[in-house]
DNA sequence: ATTTTATATCGCAAATATACGATTAGAGGA
DNA sequence: TCCTCTAATCGTATATTTGCGATATAAAAT
């Protein structure tokens, strides 16, 4: 193939498409757990938690970061992240949209 | 790596995961779209809509109905197929539940 | 100034995913 | 029976992801 396709399909698809992306790893869900759990915003304790290496799982809320999933800040020597609620709000939606809005009139079953 | 530590993760982890991970492609997005919009399951008409070769949107095709997102059935020389939404709410309420369950009680900025 | 602590990044090896053409399989129709 | 049409599968090239150790960076502590 060499070429992903990606740019073939509409914007909105590519972005429910990265956002589900960045959910689909149960390290990063994992992590999103953690980060929903915890009032505060965590760093390190997540290497912790999880069974993975630091640089994996550094690697790892990078890539939720760049999805937009959650958001960082440097806190002195270390990284402090939480959950960006409103980007979640926002891809929650449209999978709501796109999805129950025609379960009404699709209920019965096909094939 | 070598080795890929989804072991290492709670069921639910990776069943979330596992469902995140059968829509994040836009391809397989633009598929539940198409059936979530044709009351009647469709099958060939996707490889005509989508920008993809045949063998390619079979193979998205494999990967939904592997995922459980979609149903299939053989109808005579061609394939019938249409969204599964019981699996869709499940997933649906799950994701709602690890993360609008939490948002209340943080809704508060952090970082 | 040096050492510790906390993270990010680099480089690499192995596993997966993506895409397509070619082939196969099965149902109908000529 | 032979051909056609539809869809699945195989083989393969390339791209991306995953994971870790090693290294770099940067602030705090000694």
């Amino acid at each position: 193939m060499a070429i992903h396709k990606k740019e073939a399909f509409t914007q909105k698809e590519q972005d429910l498409a990265a956002f589900a992306k960045a959910m689909a790893h149960p390290a990063r869900i994992a992590i999103l757990k953690v980060l929903a759990q915890r009032n505060e915003c965590i760093c390190g304790e997540i290497v912790d938690i999880l069974p993975l290496a630091q640089s994996t799982v550094s690697q790892h809320l990078k890539e939720l970061k760049t999805a937009g999933l959650i958001d960082g800040s440097i806190d002195g020597p270390r990284s402090c992240y939480c959950i960006n609620w409103k980007a979640f709000e926002k891809f929650m939606g449209e999978f709501s949209f796109l999805f129950n809005k025609l379960k009404v009139q699709n209920e019965k079953a096909c094939c």
